[in-house]
DNA sequence: AAACAATGTTTCGCGGACGCCACGATCACA
DNA sequence: TGTGATCGTGGCGTCCGCGAAACATTGTTT
């Protein structure tokens, strides 16, 4: 579970040192790399058998529903396998920090089963869109809306 | 079950002593540590196992739902893990101090099953507005339109 | 063969974290 | 009312973990 927010700064050639209480669950037993995947406004990375759980629920879509073949290549494209070098490392691929718009600072924030990669601009103003609706959020799921 | 309202101050370096009425509940058998939650406007800390069971219900939420996401992102951001040091205090993280508000003089409100932390003026501002809104708030309760 | 790109390695320095101790105020109890 | 114990405060001081940047090396391409 990974919990709490952590600034870091990114290389000019786009590595990004990961926070250190997260490797050891980030990388797992070390058998097949982590997973870095391109979100709407972000980059999620993923322990490998945490993604590839992901990854099969999508297969599960049925291949005929055009949103679900969407989405499919919509994460398969932008998902690539990423290696935690021997300092503590990834590197991010140039198409990928450009989606989420990186720049030399990032946050780095745990999000439970997944860590996310945020510009800093967009993710304070996500948090405070956040806060202002935080309370309406609670209700309607509190009242069963959704789950 | 937490109770009552105590002024303490924070360290330059954000250690925060926790009242001695509380401790003993709070850190429980010592397994895991209490962990310390951002709110919309103040910290919670919580007992290991009564945070850990919150965080279960965010879990089980769909990840499909962008709300729940958001909420999601939310706590697991805000939320680190806070032991208690041998002198019964805690540090709080910058990232959460800037958040809440809190400078040198804070409050430590127990609100039985979790403990509170607050900037003084937000406190009070908070409870004066619900001592205007108790009987709506009452009524609205009563009515059921929560929970 | 030279230049550039990619990856691996080393070092430095900041600051976060922790432990200890001493002062002081407050509370309890005699 | 006095005395003692408890508890919060804050002030050092030190340590070392960690991130960041610079450096070295390898490989690839034309």
């Amino acid at each position: 579970m990974f919990r709490g927010r952590h600034d870091h700064t990114m290389d000019v050639k786009g590595r990004l040192s990961i926070p250190r209480v997260f490797r050891g669950e980030l990388v797992g037993d070390g058998e097949s790399p982590p997973m870095l995947v391109n979100e709407k406004d972000h980059l999620a990375l993923f322990p490998a058998n945490v993604w590839s759980a992901e990854e099969q629920r999508l297969m599960e879509m049925s291949s005929l529903d055009p949103d679900a073949q969407r989405l499919r290549r919509f994460y398969a494209t932008g998902s690539v396998p990423c290696p935690v070098d021997s300092q503590g490392r990834i590197l991010v691929p140039g198409f990928l920090r450009d989606h989420a718009g990186l720049e030399k600072n990032v946050i780095v924030a745990g999000v439970l089963e997944r860590i996310e990669i945020w510009s800093p601009s967009r993710f304070e103003q996500g948090q405070t869109t956040t806060v202002h609706g935080l309370e309406d959020i609670k209700r309607s799921i509190n009242q069963g809306v959704r789950s």
